[in-house]
DNA sequence: TCGGGGGTTTGACGTGTGTCAACATAGCCG
DNA sequence: CGGCTATGTTGACACACGTCAAACCCCCGA
């Protein structure tokens, strides 16, 4: 179930609010600052390294739309024609499922220089659901083009590769974390991820602010949101992390990274 | 008391060594019986339909391979070098990956027409283990083959996609599984996913002969052996399957179904 | 300024599943 | 044949986490 005050950010008139596809589309045209992959900061988490002047030209006939998404309002939704992939350019999504009775599952926490979409290839539809978890920007590359530029050019093709195949390893990972951690196991993963992938950004190593509910992270790690919490308060008891709302400071990441490798020492 | 639907689809076991690198690989030579993907009867589940003559040729010279795989034996495992994907011709896999601490996790099981390897593609190394269940038989197809191939034919390359995407939603689904089900929803969920990939092979909708063990089943869902054990028990009790060992009766497909969409009424 | 609601924390208690152990069965091999 | 190992079943009990409830904080809008 959605809150509905989330729901009319995105389609404010419309009684079953989908996602707002044309709102907030910017062409990219010549009359703007030039903005494309080849001098956006994010290129070398986003789009492959070494193309010659010629391919980074093509790449950025790709990327040829912009789209703002506001806080609390859904990027596409279950359901929705599947058309392009997203790159987040600014901003924090979470992506979800939901079973029929109503339950979300959380899949994924997704930031500046990561893809969004990857689900919908399968069935020309996507299964999921995303939602800006901040006020966020995406750039829109729609996948027909990415295809043709994949046969054009074998560096991209097999960044596209790498980037689904990386998908799946990650979930492969949080198949592992949700069959065998036990709670305190799963957070500290979480925290460790996140705060790596927030390093490889230019941010701290030791800081992060949280832009999800103790509820969307307990949904991820298969959590409650009051065990989410207890463990933050474990954590803050035995000194591994100081924690003021959703403001992290990560202080032993070296015990977090053992309880992680070794569960149940014997 | 049970008519297994389902033969040994492979030679009868041995018992068995470990990885088997070179051993039994068969290069596809002109001498044998033509066996290509253009005249498979997996053809329809492994490879894209509507290629024209010229095209089935050229995806018949992708798979210039087969290996067999003894039941026990590793087809990759951690490290292993990515060169290929493998196509099951025959037999049974489960893929795991294992935490520092030797906890194994597993993140599938695989039959004949599905493809394993899509995790090696991220970092040119696979990430998880292969093993088959049973005698298997996988068809090589060597990845830079594939990209070329896919350059050349949109449809070949559109397949590509779509099986990792499928991989993709499929780890969605398990994640939901993991994270929100209880142990009896699981197993339900498991062996209706098992039967209707039997089904969708031309076996039995009712039937089936489980190829792991109660612990393997349990890594898959969470859970330990003795909880999946107890939910056969409490599903045979109450007349939902016959369980005969590994050989299962679906009887109440529909109650089965029943309760993993609406894990709790109310 | 007050009031309300979403998010968070904490406590008390219940329960689903894990843990440990005993036993059963089947297959294999000396 | 007997003994071994791997697998599966079942019971008793423990405990990690879920559930329910109360209270707090902070933001925001009337």
């Amino acid at each position: 179930m959605f809150d509905p005050a989330q729901k009319s950010l995105a389609n404010p008139a419309s009684p079953t609010p989908s996602t707002a596809h044309n709102a907030n589309v910017i062409p990219i045209t010549s009359h703007h600052i030039k903005i494309a992959c080849s001098n956006c900061n994010l290129r070398e988490l986003c789009m492959p390294l070494g193309l010659n002047h010629d391919e980074l030209d093509k790449i950025d006939s790709v990327v040829n739309m912009r789209r703002k998404v506001k806080k609390g309002s859904l990027l596409f939704h279950n359901g929705d024609k599947f058309t392009s992939l997203y790159a987040i350019r600014i901003g924090f999504f979470k992506s979800f499922v939901a079973s029929e009775d109503g339950h979300e599952q959380v899949t994924g926490f997704q930031m500046a220089g990561e893809v969004l979409g990857l689900d919908g290839i399968a069935s020309d539809s996507h299964t999921c659901n995303a939602i800006a978890l901040e006020d966020s920007e995406v750039c829109l590359m729609p996948f027909d083009r990415i295809e043709e530029l994949s046969r054009d050019i074998p560096s991209m093709q097999r960044h596209v590769h790498k980037i689904m195949s990386r998908e799946i390893v990650r979930e492969n990972g949080i198949m592992l974390l949700l069959g065998s951690m036990r709670a305190e196991e799963r957070l500290a993963a979480f925290l460790l991820n996140l705060v790596d992938r927030l390093h490889a950004r230019g941010f701290s190593q030791s800081e992060l602010v949280l832009r999800m509910t103790r509820e969307e992270i307990g949904s991820y790690l298969g959590l409650k949101l009051e065990t989410v919490s207890r463990a933050f308060s474990k954590f803050a008891d035995d000194g591994l992390v100081e924690v003021d709302k959703r403001n992290i400071r990560i202080l032993r990441s070296d015990l977090l990274r053992e309880m992680i490798s070794r569960p149940e020492c014997d």
